[in-house]
DNA sequence: GGCATTTGACCAGG
DNA sequence: CCTGGTCAAATGCC
């Protein structure tokens, strides 16, 4: 099978996570024979066994076909290495280009610090297509991503990801005593009380602009601003792609597990619920 | 003033 | 020729 070098990271981080689930368990079962935190530990161990099939059914369906686009990125992101031989990167990727697709419920924040670049209204679709590439473009990252919400759920986006982050892990933390990072992870199903953009720009992360954190998910506004509908609260001035957030923090594998399975109520901002949204 | 976003125009693929 | 993807000038915000 062949999976692209993200899902490779994810299959790998994911069937870690799976490990760490399953010896949770071990430890929970031995302090006591039945415990919330057992079903807790058995509910992470099934959710990350779904995410590895999906991932590996995926990379079964892909196949080995590779498009030349695909390979000049891949090279390309090879530091260091000249250029392949053939055509040059085509200026506009192909209509239908491979692309990590994905479906999200009310956010399309993915940990990513992206920049706007484009938006179309596309024929059948109510809601205008968004382009994004990466914040970090000016040093070299390639990666873009295509956000669409889907027409019979407007709460739902399409997101199509193209291109690799080269990138990864520039971002750093924040210096003392700024107020925390966002880390409220939106996933439509509790945001009744959303506010309206301009309440964005709160606590100590309000100063840059680029997406990152969370977006709100209150209807009511997204019918009369379609651009204004896709702001989203900013990671602060990030150098690196990566938003600090805690699940990114989780694939990233700095600790991520312990800071979550430290308080299994409050999984680091996601309640319980939230990873129902994953089932 | 610098930076990000918006938006119309341009361009290339199908 | 139509449509989708990108560019770049204009605009807005901090």
């Amino acid at each position: 099978m062949t999976l692209d070098a993200p899902a490779a990271v994810v299959l790998e981080l994911m069937t870690m996570g799976q490990q760490s689930a399953a010896h949770l368990g071990d430890l929970l079962r031995a302090a006591s024979p039945a415990s919330p935190q057992q079903d807790l530990a058995a509910e992470i161990l099934r959710c990350c066994g779904r995410v590895i099939d999906a991932l590996k059914a995926a990379a079964a369906a892909s196949g080995p076909k590779r498009k030349a686009a695909e390979y000049y990125q891949e090279t390309a992101a090879a530091a260091g290495s000249p250029p392949p031989p053939g055509p040059p990167p085509p200026k506009r990727r192909s209509r239908g280009a491979e692309a990590i697709k994905e479906v999200t419920s009310g956010t399309t924040v993915d940990g990513f610090i992206w920049r706007k670049y484009g938006q179309k209204d596309i024929n059948g679709h109510r809601h205008p297509r968004l382009y994004y590439r990466c914040a970090h473009k000016s040093q070299g990252c390639a990666a873009t991503r295509r956000v669409q919400r889907t027409r019979d759920q407007p709460a739902e986006y399409e997101i199509a990801y193209y291109g690799e982050h080269t990138c990864r892990g520039a971002w750093q933390p924040p210096p003392q005593g700024g107020a925390p990072p966002p880390t409220v992870v939106d996933f439509g199903s509790n945001s009744v009380d959303a506010s309206p953009p301009a309440s964005m720009s709160q606590g100590g992360w309000s100063s840059a602009s680029s997406e990152v954190g969370f977006e709100f998910d209150a209807q009511e506004w997204w019918h009369d601003t379609a651009a204004a509908e896709e702001q989203q609260l900013v990671g602060g001035a990030a150098p690196g792609c990566y938003a600090p957030d805690p699940v990114m923090e989780f694939l990233d594998g700095c600790g991520g597990w312990e800071a979550v399975l430290g308080d299994p109520l409050d999984l680091g901002g996601l309640q319980l619920q939230d990873f129902a949204t994953f089932q």
